[in-house]
DNA sequence: TACCAGGAGAAAA
DNA sequence: TTTTCTCATGGT
């Protein structure tokens, strides 16, 4: 797949302009972050912002303690986030594999694609998850790749639609210079523009709101 | 009331 | 191998 740069770069300008820095990851520290990631699949982030200070609260929010917590508590401090016990047992997972790996500061040491591939061996952690972690918790330059983001390069008519995760991340990675405050900021603006838009043209949408439903061809980002 | 949200894995076909 | 189903709360 191959995505012109040109066209990519002047998508992420018209966002920043409109936009303006995003200042992402939300969180405080690096493992709220890598526990934000697990949260957020397929939920909004409000939600993880609640389950997250019910972790907080609780004095939960540290690998040791979310593996000394019973799934049931963890799932119980989780809930607002949905699927609770779901992401409560990759919760652990994940912390399981973290203490095992020497926590943030040794899988900091593993190049690039091994602390890619070891996260996606993880039960619970896919493409996007592994990606956003990597990306945000340990500043690598990797594409994230969401749903907003096949959604947005589908109506701008520079995606067909039928890209897998591999074929998008490496596509736009490869159109880019590999500098992480770009892909930080440009997939943060991604979701900051399908916000922005699904807030503002409720219950109809004028401009393209980046769903599925939505007929409208959307903004033109193109040069 | 119905739809949607910063996915992933298991089960079924 | 590909498609479908399941997990679930909270906002609009």
């Amino acid at each position: 797949m191959r995505v012109d740069s040109l066209t990519l770069y002047a998508i992420y300008e018209a966002l920043l302009e409109r936009y303006g820095p995003q200042h992402w990851w939300p969180g405080e520290s690096v493992f709220e972050v890598l526990v934000g990631a697990i949260l957020t699949q397929n939920t909004a982030w409000n939600n993880v912002e609640r389950a997250i200070g019910n972790l907080k609260t609780a004095g939960v929010l540290s690998a040791e303690a979310i593996l000394d917590c019973p799934r049931d508590d963890l799932a119980a401090l989780i809930r607002p986030a949905g699927y609770f016990n779901v992401k409560a047992g990759r919760l652990q997972n994940f912390c399981l594999f973290l203490i095992d790996s020497g926590g943030v500061k040794g899988m900091g040491h593993w190049p690039t694609p091994v602390l890619r591939e070891r996260l996606l061996s993880v039960n619970g952690i896919g493409p996007e998850t592994a990606d956003d972690m990597v990306l945000y918790a340990f500043q690598r330059p990797v594409f994230v790749v969401d749903a907003y983001t096949r959604r947005l390069g589908k109506r701008l008519g520079i995606l067909g639609g039928e890209e897998t995760y591999a074929q998008l991340s490496a596509g736009f990675a490869a159109a880019l210079p590999a500098e992480t405050a770009l892909f930080n900021e440009y997939h943060a603006l991604i979701v900051r523009h399908a916000k922005e838009i699904c807030t503002a043209r409720k219950p109809r949408c004028a401009e393209c709101c980046l769903r599925d439903t939505c007929a409208y061809p959307g903004p033109d980002f193109r040069p």
